[in-house]
Formats: structure tokens, C-alpha cells, sequence
DNA sequence: GTCAAATTGACAATATTTTAACAGGAATTT
DNA sequence: AAATTCCTGTTAAAATATTGTCAATTTGAC
């Protein structure tokens, strides 16, 4: 039986970043590289580079480096970018619709499958290759369909009282843009794109900016 | 002379979490709490929570807590929520516009200024409370109004070169949406919202929980 | 074919982050 | 007002993560 070693979040969140850089490179033309080269261009140390990748097995040679395409074409396998996702939208406001009509993630797999909203106004609306429908027609879809992801792009209200009807479907993962934290059971992944977190963070960086200037005054 | 203690990115990516739940417990009409009740709600340990805030000098009071109130304030100040910040967006597309209509951010005191796209047919359509103009316009609109913070959401090959017309201006900040490391000089802040790589995290969830799966299966 | 240069994967050494433990002060109870 | 409970800030310990080093191996030059 196989060593089941956790994978660190870390590791992880690094991830698409190399992946990025291998189209990049892919689309360059570059067929090998070295964790040295790829670490200057990255701006991180080979040593991680290296160790980053041997945590799902060498994919490297000595004296020769990475192969750049079958990195590639692996980070992806890991990443399970050679399957298909289906998605459905839940809360076709700005930010919704802007998803959905983000082509980048159908070149990647996630498929938008549906789209639903609380405003009636908005039934029959199209949006991207897909119809917004009606709540309640949900969790009928998920199931039929088949759905792997759900985009939450609802106030934080609905979000709460959603993530518990998402809870009794099978769907395997939301991506949240509300600003709360789902009360949904383990088997269900969740990753949050707190918008607002991010901005705050920002500001941070820019008053401690001023806030090192003033002390550099004194 | 203040010890310069460099705050690490964990702790300060934390904080806006924290201030979220202050806000919920402020609305709750809770007056006062201790990092094991807080600990609790958030599912982090006491220990990280009093560790935390200890970074920016003691907050609470033996035997008593943390006062919520002054805890929320104090976190807001520290992430510079206090005073208002002023924005443009550069790329008027379907996500721009979405962040511009986004007015919780505005409730936090940051406030879009301008908006600007390349594309003629946009010039002189209201988005939120600003209209769109033309990119020509841009330095000299963040020169003149003192701009913080650029907000950008364009095409990636489109980004690198704002980047580096952003360079030459009194910009602060980067809120980056584009799919690319951004090349800035030390003094601008760059803060990432790479959507595409936290959509490839999740599937990466999704895919390693199949794998488990499977593996418990043989 | 031999040799120098290049480069990985593994492991050791640091550094950082998180968690636990506890002394001491404040609040509350009796 | 004494005693008990509560709870912070701080220090120590444990756990993680990152970086440095090097033997082993491959490539590429001559």
C-alpha cells in the first residue's frame, strides 16, 4: 500500500504558477529546462523548484533538466486539468456573468453547464452559451447533470442558506465569492476568492509602506 | 528607534479574516471576547489568534478578553481602512465592470476614480459612478488626482505593458486580475487575484480526493 | 571513448510558523 | 475582601517549510 504522504497546501498553491510558466515557455519554444533557469525566471529559489516537484515523483533528468511539455503535461494531470468540470453558476449579477463569459476556463475544461438566479427578471436570460434558470430548478440540474463545481456569486446571506442546499447534492466543490465562511461537510471542497480580503491586504501593504517612511523620518 | 519586526504575510493575510468576524460579532451586539470563544467560531487555536495580535502590541485584557469594538477598529487601522483609498480601473470588461458596481468595496472607503479601456466604442459609458475614457488619459488622470491604486483587468498581454506605463506614475499599488507576474519596481505593491489558479486548486481537491478514493478501494 | 560541465534527487541544515504551557494580572463570586 | 476562575501576553517546544549541499548520473565537447 502506497505511502499516503499529504501534499502541503503550500506546494499546492504553487502549483498553476509553474504551470503558467511552462506554457509560457512551451509557447516559446523551449523544450528543456533547468530548476536553475526556471528559478530565475521565477523568482524563487531551484532548491524549491526541485523539491516542489519531488513531491509527486522525479520528473527531471540529471545533467539534462526538465522536459518542458511533459512537466507540463504532468503539473496538469496533477492539477486534474485533463478532465473536464462542470460547473454551474449561482447568482448571475455582474460577477457571475463575468465568469461565465471568461473563456480562459472553457480552454481549461470547466464548462459553465447552467446558470441560476432569485430575479425573475433575469429567466431566459442568456448569459455566455448558457440560460439563466429559475433556484428551484437547482438541485434537479446538479443531480441530472452530473455537477462537480458550484460558483457562488450571491451575497453573503443567500450564500449561507445555498451552501446548505449544495450540501445535500453531489456536488463536489464550490467556489465561493462570498465574504463568509461555508458551513458545508468535509467531503465538499471549498475554495474562497475573498475579494475584499484581497483589497485589505493591499491597503495594508501600502500603509505599512508609509508607516516605515514616517519612522525613517525621525 | 522602533524595532522594524517584519509582520509575515501569513499573519497579515489573516487579519481581514479577523476583521470580518469582529464585524459579525459588532453586529451580533457581542461586546466582549476571548481568543477560545473566537478560536472556536473560526476554527483556528487560541493560541494563533493571541500570537496574532500580539504582532501589533496586547489588545486585550486579562481575565476579561478582547473588547470587540476597539479590536475592529485597531485591525482596521492596522489595515489602513481608516482612510480612504482612491482606484482606477484600467479594462472596462465584463469583470471591471462588475468591481466597479461592487460598492461594499466603496462602504470601506475605497473609491474608484476613473475607469479606462482602449476600446472608442466604450469612451463616455457610465460604469458605476465614472464613465470610461481613454487609455491616453490615464497618467495624466493618476498624476493629477493622486490615484493609489490601479485596478487592472485586461488581457495579459495588455497588462505587461500598463505595468510598465503604471511604473512611471505615483501609483502605489497594483490590484492585478491578469494571468501574469507583474515587472514593477520595489515601491509599487502588487496584489494577485490569479482567478484561474484558484480554480485549478480546486479541481486539484476534487482530483486527489478521487484519487484517496480510489486507492482505499485496492 | 574520455573528461569536464551540468543538473537532478536526496538529505541535512536553517528558518519560519504553529501550537502548547504557564506565570501573572483582572474579573467575578462568595 | 479573599478566593477562585478566567484569560492574556510571553516564552518554550513542536511541527513545517525553505534553503543549501553533494553524490550520482547524464550530456556534450573534443
Amino acid at each position: 500500500m502506497l505511502e499516503e504522504k499529504e501534499i502541503s497546501q503550500a506546494v499546492i498553491s504553487r502549483l498553476p504558477r509553474y504551470y503558467r510558466y511552462l506554457q509560457d515557455l512551451i509557447d516559446e519554444g523551449t523544450e528543456r529546462i533547468s530548476s536553475k533557469e526556471l528559478s530565475e525566471r521565477m523568482h524563487v529559489t531551484a532548491s524549491q523548484i526541485r523539491q516542489d516537484f519531488n513531491n509527486f515523483g522525479g520528473f527531471g533528468q540529471q545533467g539534462y533538466g526538465y522536459n518542458v511539455r511533459y512537466l507540463h503535461d504532468e503539473i496538469g494531470q496533477i492539477l486534474g486539468l485533463d478532465q473536464e468540470h462542470s460547473m454551474v453558476l449561482i447568482g448571475a449579477g455582474n460577477l457571475g456573468q463575468a465568469l461565465v463569459g471568461y473563456m480562459n476556463f472553457k480552454r481549461r475544461g470547466f464548462v459553465f453547464k447552467a446558470a441560476f438566479d432569485c430575479k425573475p427578471e433575469l429567466y431566459g436570460k442568456k448569459v455566455g452559451q448558457v440560460v439563466i434558470r429559475p433556484m428551484n430548478e437547482l438541485t434537479g440540474l446538479i443531480e441530472q447533470e452530473k455537477i462537480e463545481i458550484a460558483v457562488l456569486t450571491v451575497p453573503k446571506t443567500a450564500a449561507m442558506d445555498i451552501a446548505k442546499v449544495l450540501s445535500g447534492t453531489c456536488i463536489r466543490a464550490i467556489w465561493n465569492f462570498a465574504h463568509v465562511d461555508l458551513p458545508v461537510p468535509e467531503r465538499i471542497q471549498v475554495e474562497n476568492v475573498h475579494l475584499s480580503d484581497s483589497l485589505m491586504k493591499l491597503s495594508y501593504q501600502i500603509r505599512s509602506i508609509d508607516q516605515a517612511d514616517q519612522e525613517k523620518a525621525d
